[in-house]
DNA sequence: TAGGCCATCTGGTCCT
DNA sequence: AGGACCAGATGGCCTA
């Protein structure tokens, strides 16, 4: 990212910070003795797009050159041979140690400026891995990137929530699942990712203190959602049991699920069994309220469900576009999963609450119902957990 | 203005 | 020797 604007590049103060010139209008490599490994400026920009190859070779390039450095370190090394240690005394025999000439900080330099730009081609894949990695976790947005480290814990919180959702063979609880995503991040992300879900993170997620606490009986929670380690900062067992109320769950109307989304779960529960069962095995639909939808090649498609639809395909074959089934696999061949608004093409800009309520349709039927019911009820179940402590 | 986040530079380490 | 990877340092930008 530059950080400068070109119209005022910041000579004064440390030659790295010259890497915003543009392209043509690089100072020159002015060869300093002194801060040979610290003069950096504008050669990175120039490669951090593409190789330039004439800053590439600015140094280098010209074999004459090269031929002149090491003639230069040749008659250094010579003239090295008579020369004496610090004490006076002859030099030691063994590996000499090389003299600092132009030529060689030159080369030096030209190192450094190469390993910088490879650094800053690593560093950028890095961030188009994260990136795309932002694109599949709930609540992409383009408007309001999630951190490095919250995308990292959301990501892991949803691989968790999936896994859990899959190993426990019937369809989740939105606030289950909410909750389970939202461990140990920040509250400006808990409130984006319940903000996503139509729900109201503070209040059901979080204290007074703006971190995510269970406060009664973790023990069912636990035992349904094992937790797998805080290695990115998230506690295990933590969790606000309003999975406790929550569970019961998809059977009730009072849960994001069913009701007049029923379609969207094959219109069975995963004890009558009908949807996705393989030689037995439950292979449940899975989708809350239609609250996410699996990013497929036909956009117009989101404008025709309505809603947002996370429809995430862990089991390939099982239900089409076609069929109200929640499984879908992508072209790829890969779980490819994004946020979509409701309204089609617009992008949410996440954040705060109120923007979370300005959003058309964000409160309309039944989402925003079932998103009400389902705070309701996780409100009484902390309640009821405050006042048992 | 402090703090969070980020990009970049830099030198060290490990590996080929 | 050179590249990949890593972590520390630094400073810019943004927001509460």
């Amino acid at each position: 990212m530059l950080t400068l604007p070109y119209e005022e590049p910041d000579m004064t103060y440390e030659p790295r910070f010259g890497a915003n010139y543009p392209r043509g209008s690089l100072p020159d490599l002015e060869p300093d003795p002194i801060h040979s490994l610290n003069v950096t400026s504008n050669p990175e920009r120039e490669c951090e797009e593409e190789p330039d190859p004439i800053h590439s070779l600015d140094v280098t390039s010209d074999p004459e050159e090269g031929d002149i450095s090491e003639r230069e370190d040749e008659e250094e090394e010579r003239e090295d041979d008579n020369q004496q240690d610090e004490n006076g005394l002859p030099r030691k025999r063994g590996p000499r140690r090389k003299k600092s000439t132009k030529g060689r900080q030159e080369r030096v330099k030209v190192r450094r400026h190469e390993a910088n730009a490879r650094e800053r081609s690593r560093m950028h894949g890095l961030n188009d891995a994260l990136e795309s990695l932002r694109k599949v976790v709930p609540c992409y947005s383009k408007t309001q990137k999630l951190s490095k480290i919250e995308t990292l814990r959301l990501a892991k919180n949803y691989i968790w929530a999936l896994s859990e959702t899959l190993s426990a063979g019937k369809k989740p609880d939105l606030l289950g699942f909410v909750q389970t995503l939202c461990k140990g991040l920040s509250q400006p992300t808990t409130n984006l990712v319940a903000g996503c879900l139509q729900l109201k993170a503070r209040s059901f997620l979080t204290d007074h203190n703006g971190e995510v606490t269970y406060p009664s009986s973790t023990a069912h929670y636990d035992n349904m959602y094992p937790y797998p380690g805080a290695d990115l900062g998230t506690a295990p067992g933590q969790g606000c049991s309003t999975l406790d109320s929550a569970k019961p769950s998809y059977h009730s109307r009072h849960y994001s699920y069913g009701g007049q989304y029923e379609p969207y779960y094959d219109h069975t529960s995963p004890e009558g069994g009908r949807e996705g069962h393989v030689g037995g095995q439950i292979s449940p639909p899975l989708n809350f309220n239609g609250i996410f939808s699996l990013k497929h090649d036909e956009p117009e498609e989101y404008g025709k469900s309505g809603h947002y639809g996370m429809r995430y395909s862990s089991v390939p074959g099982h239900g089409s576009l076609g069929s109200p089934s929640m499984y879908r696999v992508s072209p790829e061949g890969r779980l490819h999963y994004e946020l979509h608004l409701r309204s089609a093409g617009q992008s949410y800009k996440a954040g705060t609450q109120s923007q979370q309520a300005e959003l058309p349709g964000w409160d309309s039927e039944p989402v925003g119902r079932a998103a009400r019911l389902g705070l309701r009820a996780s409100r009484q179940s902390c309640q009821a957990g405050t006042q048992s402590q």
